[in-house]
Formats: C-alpha cells, structure tokens, sequence
DNA sequence: ATACGATCTGTAGCAACTACAGGGGCAAGG
DNA sequence: CCTTGCCCCTGTAGTTGCTACAGATCGTAT
C-alpha cells in the first residue's frame, strides 16, 4: 500500500504498534467479531480506519480492567445489535465486581495460608517440610 | 469388581467419590504423570491403593492453593526423581506467593476502578454511561 | 532483478481441565 | 438365559484468550 492511496489507512501492523496489540491477536478479534472486518486493498491487505483504533483501544482497556470477551461483546451491543444501556451496562459491572472480589477474597486466603507455613520453613537441605506436611495433612 | 477381590482397591469411581475429584481429571492427572498408573484388573478396570488415595488428595490441596501442576510435580519431586528439600519446596512457594501477591495487587487496582466508575452509572435505561465512557475515554 | 520485510491464510499449541461418543464388563431381576 | 442399567474403558473435541508457526504472496528499495 503506498502512502497517497490511503493516507488515512493503517495496516494491521501500523493498528499493532498504535495500540500496543499483538498483530496476530487483532486478527483473532476479528475471527470473533469483536472488531468488524476492515476493507481490503486489492491485494487484500487490510485496512485499518480511526473507529478501528478506538474500538481495538476499547477492547484492550476492557481487557485491562478483567472483563471477559462475553462481557466486552455486550459492552459493544454485539449481542443483540443495539447499543447497550447503562442499566445493562451496570449490571454486567457489577456481575464482573462481585467476580473479582470473590476471586480476592481467595487469593488472600491462599496468601494467609503460604505465608504462614512457608514461615516455618527451615530452609534447610532436608527432606522434612512445613510447606509438604500441610498438603500431606 | 467383586467386594472380596480387590477389598483395599479403589474404582475410578470410588476415588473421585472419595476425593471430590471430577472423575475424569483423575484420567487426567494420570496422563500427565501426576497420578502413577494403577494396576488394573483382568478386564481393564483400574485398582486404586490407599497411596493413590494420599496422592490425590496432595494435589487437590496444593491445586486449592493455587499451585500450578508444573509446581505440584516439583513438590512430588517427579522433576529429578528424588523427593525435594525443604529449601526447594520453599523457593517454590515464595515465587508462588509473589505471583499471588501480585495478582492481588492487579484485582483491587481493577476492582477500585471499578467500584468507582459504576458508582457513577444512573442504571437508567438510556445509551449514555460512565463505564462506556471510561472504555472509550 | 532481486532481496527484504510485511502481510496473507490456515492450523496447532498453551493451561488445566471437562465432556462427550461409542464400546465393553458385571451384578441383579425376571 | 437374557435384559436392564450402571459403571468403566478409550480416544478425541471443546473450553478461554490468545500466541506461534509454516508456507505463500505482496510491496518497496536497491
């Protein structure tokens, strides 16, 4: 693709480096639909316009923040094809915040319980182990 | 199987019973060299032995604190063969923890984000949200 | 002309399971 | 003796969210 024939273009590797993507996962976001298929050159290069960028930036920060490809598809209204409102939208928050906290809520009790046998740990070259007995019980 | 044939040997059933593991992971673990091969009787069926019962029962704990089978194979010295010391066993659950550590540390920056954005969504049933908002900045 | 990089496609691999499909064994009831 | 029904056997495919290849083609610079 020269510059003039589409200067306001990007190729899947120019979207890439301009979101910080992996290029091959761009393509996996449009084998599930997350991003709609860009038009093609002639020789069926892709090509990228601004609402792809902010779509894909959409997606990533969604991605940041833990949401699942099912939630970010109805955060995009890919469900039914309407915009969602924000009562979906909260909703589906709220679902995904519950998740997380369960998900915390785990993890410090696993923190409690490895911190505290790894404590007892001599450290030593020796078979005999605080961390083994606990799971030998 | 009759009672009086194998009266200490497990089906593969009775172990998952015994153990709450789904039947099918104990499959599983065997394929992957978690679980060694239990003899079998003369139609095929497999025979599990009180060991097998422990064994099991280790790796569904260090599963319940969040150790990857790559860590349990270590902790059941299935790496070189020989059981491990108590200095391998607690570099292991130090790299772990810090891994843990971590992620904690990743859910509560995402669920402060969170918490605070659908604090600011009306739940109306209308297109415009904060949630959205933040996504699409 | 040709070398090099970027893009194209389809497909396989990762963790850690889980869920079938299609077959065989085994004890109890009729 | 035969059926019913459950258990077990095997291999393989699906899950989630990518990532990595192989082999072909395209575009540009020298």
């Amino acid at each position: 693709m020269s510059d003039h024939e589409a200067e306001s273009g990007l190729t899947r590797g120019q979207l890439s480096r301009a979101t910080g993507c992996n290029i091959e996962t761009i393509r996996y976001y449009e084998t599930t639909g997350l991003l709609p298929e860009p038009p093609r050159t002639a020789a069926g290069h892709r090509v990228y316009a601004a609402a792809h960028v902010a779509r894909l930036r959409f997606i990533l920060r969604a991605r940041e923040l833990g949401f699942a490809m099912e939630d970010i598809r109805g955060l995009l209204g890919l469900g039914d094809g309407t915009a969602p409102t924000c009562a979906e939208v909260k909703a589906r928050t709220e679902c995904h915040l519950a998740d997380i906290r369960e998900r915390i809520v785990d993890l410090q009790r696993i923190e409690a319980v490895l911190t505290a046998t790894a404590a007892q740990c001599s450290g030593d070259q020796v078979p005999d182990c605080p961390v083994l007995d606990t799971l030998a019980q």
